[in-house]
DNA sequence: TGTACATCAGTGAACGCGCGTTCACTGATGTAC
DNA sequence: TGTACATCAGTGAACGCGCGTTCACTGATGTAC
């Protein structure tokens, strides 16, 4: 019966998002490499050996939990996006640095999973590529929606790209950039690696004892400078 | 004997940066958590009980490394600056900066110790502070130095720093930056973040597939445009 | 609708491994008289 | 200079632990006739 058979696949859904649950929550606790299949299968009152029913090995695991963890970002910032008006790119962009932001402080061990030192020995499979792209997607149509309502504008006197940019430029300008300049999309990346670099530093400790009052104005501040130096404004 | 007690310390010393050298290794081919005392005794030829004559824990182990760590980034990055004319503090600046890319990519995993996701359940004990403080010292020299000679002028039209951040400059200015503004302080902590912003997403992997052609150049675009935001000059 | 068979979920034991740390010990190296 | 003693380096066995993965198995759930 098909009304059946969806039930028992029903229950394996159910279980296999139990057990990236779980993991996720020893992800917190105990790092990356603490993450262990047993523990896992312990706190779910299972015998270890049945988790291999759901994951073929402790890799896939990690490597359904990295693909989660790209997805919640890339979620989080479509939404912070879809929630401004389209021609608000100031507003937008800044909206998406914060939701990044918010994103990583609400959930520090799948963040430092994704943009923490690679785990030894661990390569990530193909499939996490398109979900590790989500952010960059949206970050791009802001500023491509921008640059069509004439509304970017690059600060001038900033450094040209390098001449040998231009070939790393042309592929990311098919996928991403439509029209923009060589020099506006190595920007855009610079950009984009700073507020990750901001991120970073907070979550990973670099900031303490360094800027301890207001965090959230600090990153507010770095966010609002890179949105200065594409000439990003907002219409009106 | 005073000379024969010195020759005794002098064989603990070396076998002292024998393990370390060797844990330094280990942890270029397996990370962070694959740190073993034993597996550094093995390769040593010892057993393993006797590494602790030599440091009291693993974890022991692991912050004399993060010290080492930081300690081989600070002597760079001052080597750099000391090899640059004083009055040229845009040279300088860009020396420091490829010093720290460098000495990462030279240093991949010993980096990572230090920049990369925080080791879970472990607390860097205070004597790291010193050694971590070693590269912010050399930026805010610079960016004094340059002040001190008229050459400093950041960007009009910047956001200025919010007014929380006043505290954090507090401290900060007394200890690093003499008489600095608000503003350039926290423009030199964003730039300092977007450094090492870009040496972590180039050696964590991010720019696969996305800058490929001269990594080393669009790392100069970034420094470039970071003392040009600081409105840095060199004499002339 | 009822029965025979196939698929699947979960068990429990086992393999073989590595780990940090402690402890009582043997020798060698240094020190004091 | 020679001897008695104290310090130190390194050994080897052990404790108690956790890990990933495999394998033959029992029952339960679904499928086909």
């Amino acid at each position: 019966m098909n009304a059946s058979r969806t039930a028992r696949e029903r229950v394996r859904a159910e279980l296999i998002s139990e057990i990236k649950e779980v993991a996720r929550r020893q992800l917190a606790i105990e790092g990356t490499s603490g993450l262990s299949l047993r523990a896992v299968a312990r706190e779910l009152g299972m015998v270890s050996s049945a988790i291999y029913r759901y994951f073929p090995s402790r890799d896939e695991l990690l490597t359904a939990l990295i693909i989660e963890a790209f997805n919640a970002v890339g979620a989080a910032v479509e939404e912070a996006d879809a929630a401004c008006p389209r021609d608000r790119h100031l507003d937008r962009w800044m909206a998406v640095c914060r939701s990044i932001r918010t994103w990583a402080l609400a959930h520090p061990s799948e963040y430092a999973l994704i943009h923490g030192s690679p785990v030894p020995g661990y390569v990530a499979p193909q499939d996490t590529a398109v979900a590790a792209a989500r952010d960059g997607i949206v970050f791009a149509a802001i500023l491509r929606d921008a640059d069509e309502a004439g509304r970017l504008s690059p600060l001038p006197g900033l450094p040209p790209a390098p001449e040998s940019f231009a070939a790393d430029a042309g592929p990311l300008r098919e996928a991403l950039f439509s029209t923009l300049s060589d020099d506006l999309i190595l920007r855009a990346l610079e950009s984009w690696t700073a507020i990750y670099g901001s991120v970073s530093f907070e979550l990973f400790g670099m900031y303490k004892n360094v800027i301890e009052q207001d965090r959230a104005a600090a990153f507010d501040h770095t966010a609002a400078t890179q949105a200065h130096l594409l000439g990003l404004t907002a219409a009106g």
